[in-house]
DNA sequence: GATGAATGAGGTTTCATTCAT
DNA sequence: AATGAATGAAACCTCATTCAT
């Protein structure tokens, strides 16, 4: 599959890789990549639309049990954000001029991450959590932030207690 | 100055940029910039070496006074970095393939910062507190995140006091 | 027919049109052109061997009834020359570099012609007649040349009497 | 001169001819064509729109002693359309593709050539002439129609009193 | 026999880099 | 020292040709 090959190659080397470079990855042809993409523009548009497709993530969201406690809610939904920030937000960031007229739908606008964020436990209202949910973990995962990525239970008692609350 | 000149190109169109457009935007002919710089790619990796620099930004945490309420020290620090979020980080992460091997220092690395945050009120050590200070900046600011950014004030408190507190 | 699908593209295009174009508009695979012609070159030669093929042209020159009156016998020929040099003479000016070798056959170069031209009535050898005859229609029916070809009874009377014995 | 460089390849090829041919036989580099031309269909257009540039045979048919018996003149005309014939018309004929929206000024239409033509000795009006001289050159003097040109004199000849006339 | 997806050689075009001025 | 025309390697892309189906 075109697509699954070059979206590491995408991540590594941004828009400079090459068509030579994504044909050999995908163990075809240069010239096969233009019968189905009509250029290297379209190929890139593509790699992106299938990335940022959230319905995995949305669906993922959807079945976390919302009977659970919250801390535990937060933290299912913490342990996905990580693994598509790892995933998806270090393609996108290469790539971001192409976003500027239409930017891709972020995770914190999940609607299944605000429902389980509605919560009369937070004082926050549903999106203004799920974006600080998202800022922490991105914070505390992303590899140009952290060497490596912080254990979620930690992510998750940062986000609903903040850091005040010291000794003294 | 060409570095000052190439920046916002970098930003603009990540390592795509041309060398002509950034001659054209510093007023001076392409060859001129093989005078400065070896090659392009020196030329792009003194940009980031210039952007990355936080000599003005440890100054100006350490220029904090330490004598202030926890909040309103942390409020000063939040304005310093969503200007270095906006100026800096949007063109780290264009050309973050290049950090692989040597990473820039990180905002959440600043001594004075850390200095800042090691106060008894807050139940997390320095280096964490931080880490989470620049992730919930950085979601709250960063355009690839927030169409506005948020208002400090607003930040700080979510910082300290996480989102949990609901009237429930 | 592949041979006749692929002459007004030929006209259009000259040797730049593809076997993409050729297979579309004769209805079928692109493949399938390479069961009948060895490759390309030996397509585009078939297409002018047939577009230049003066079996038609000659049987018609020889039809004509060579007791008619000499300027009614040339203006036959000159309505039969003016569909030729349209349907015929812009195909192989389009291609004319693989005929420095193996030129094709001229209209001029017609038997049938050169016999309705050798009449005591003309002062010149038939096969200088023909020629001149061939360069007037040319002159006065191809598109490169005027907007609205000239009249077959016009051209009968230059090509006998000439342009000269004006009124002075 | 990349444009004269490119006249013949462009006769000899039509637009089947490669810019890396051009740019060896100007002996440049192949990327030097692109600082000078958009691309190669504007240098094609470039060569073309030099090559039909009849300022210089207009200039020339100008030059011509109005005072010099008819035949002189015409014959003199004759031999300037046929190097014109030989120059340009054969380029033209290769890429007449491009020639359907707006064709180029064609040699019939000089004003130069219709003055020197609009002799009371003629009965046809001067466009006519004009255009007739030209067919019987081209139909006399183009490789395509003949092996050798013929003579100046004989063209005349059958210009000014056609074919007919002969001894019966 | 016919197909059309896949190929890859080669075409057009870009652009970092050089160097005579 | 600065310039910018020239370079040519390498990028993107096309298309004649092949071959498994």
């Amino acid at each position: 599959m075109i697509i699954s090959a070059a979206t590491p190659l995408l991540v590594e080397h941004g828009e400079m890789v090459t068509t030579k470079q994504i044909a050999e990855a995908a163990g075809i042809a240069e010239g096969t990549i233009f019968r189905v993409f009509a250029d290297k523009d379209a190929l890139i548009a593509a790699v992106v639309e299938h990335a940022v497709d959230q319905t995995a993530l949305e669906e993922a969201f959807a079945s976390i049990d919302a009977a659970l406690p919250l801390h535990e809610r937060v933290e299912q939904a913490v342990v996905l954000l990580q693994r598509h920030v790892v995933d998806v937000w270090r393609l996108v960031s290469r790539v971001s001029a192409r976003f500027r007229e239409h930017p891709p739908r972020r995770p914190p606008d999940s609607d299944a991450l605000k429902t389980l964020l509605s919560s009369c436990e937070l004082r926050t209202d549903p999106a203004l959590a799920a974006r600080v949910l998202f800022g922490v973990v991105l914070a505390a995962t992303h590899p140009m932030f952290v060497d490596e990525p912080m254990e979620p239970g930690e992510i998750v008692a940062l986000f609903l207690h903040g850091t005040a609350g010291g000794s003294c």
